[in-house]
DNA sequence: ATGTCTCAGGGACTGAGA
């Protein structure tokens, strides 16, 4: 059994307790982090790997910033690691693409947007352009594919507490979910919705008005699977005991389990 | 009621980004 799962830790620095805390408990073999802003000579490679994990990492200061860390007790080396996304000259640090073995991971903190009519919602969907292209050629080459990570996408009105009120808005609009489907269409599937779950299900919510404890949140941290991949998992969910704890995240794991 | 958190710059608070 294989747990993978991903987290948008909003600063390592700050939150390197609770990351160390619930590897420990959940011993995942593979954890994809988002907004680590740690530039690289920062990143604390000692304490992961007294904690029993390798990492590797691409960060910058203050903003954006990724890690993989992988179980040690796994015995696998990351390989053919990608660190900027091919066809895009970008200096922000949001993607770590590498190999496990014959698993191949690929670690997106997808841009924000800020708003439908911000540049940065342009810049956006460019990024998701380029992405899906990408992985249209990675699955040529590697059955066994997972992304994932912060996508800032809310796929469906299910994945909103309040659909009505995000319609059009950024992390739940046409062009986002028009470029979340066109990334799907390339072979991919959404592990969480090949299981019965809960309603209202999140994976984000607002440090303001109260939001996690009104369950106002957004699901818009995924794991997609290639269909070969998506074939062998045995559950996807998300873990509120994080976002719960003294000062949390804004978003809280999501973790799949795969026989491979 | 955009009500919080994080970071940088610069030495208290402000602005950016989310």
């Amino acid at each position: 059994m294989t747990k993978i799962a991903t987290w948008n830790v909003n600063s390592l620095r700050v939150r390197l307790p609770q990351v160390l805390d619930w590897v420990s408990s959940y011993q995942p073999d593979i954890l994809a982090l988002q907004e680590t802003k740690l530039q690289d000579e920062n990143f604390p490679v000692a304490d992961i790997k007294t904690a029993g994990y390798e990492v590797i990492y691409s960060g910058q200061k203050t903003y954006n910033g990724v890690a993989i860390l992988c179980r040690v007790s796994a015995g696998i080396n990351a390989v053919d690691i990608v660190k900027d996304l091919p066809g895009l000259e970008d200096s922000q640090r949001r993607v770590l693409f590498a190999t496990y073995d014959k698993l191949r991971v690929l670690n997106v903190y997808v841009p924000n947007g800020e708003s439908v009519e911000s540049d940065k919602f342009q810049y956006k969907l460019t990024w998701l352009k380029k992405l899906t292209a990408y992985v249209k050629q990675q699955l040529k080459l590697y059955p066994h594919l997972v992304i994932l990570g912060d996508f800032n996408i809310a796929p469906e009105p299910r994945d909103v507490h309040d659909p009505e009120a995000w319609q059009g808005q950024v992390l739940f609009s046409e062009p986002e979910h028009a470029a979340l489907k066109t990334l799907l269409e390339t072979g991919l599937c959404d592990t969480f919705r090949l299981f019965d779950q809960q309603e209202k299900q999140y994976s984000w919510w607002d440090y303001r008005m109260l939001a996690f404890r009104r369950n106002r949140g957004l699901r818009i941290d995924h794991i997609l699977a290639s269909n070969a991949l998506g074939g062998l998992c045995t559950s996807c969910k998300i873990d509120k005991e994080p976002r719960r704890r003294e000062r949390p995240s804004d978003h809280a794991p999501v973790i799949a389990e795969f026989k491979l």
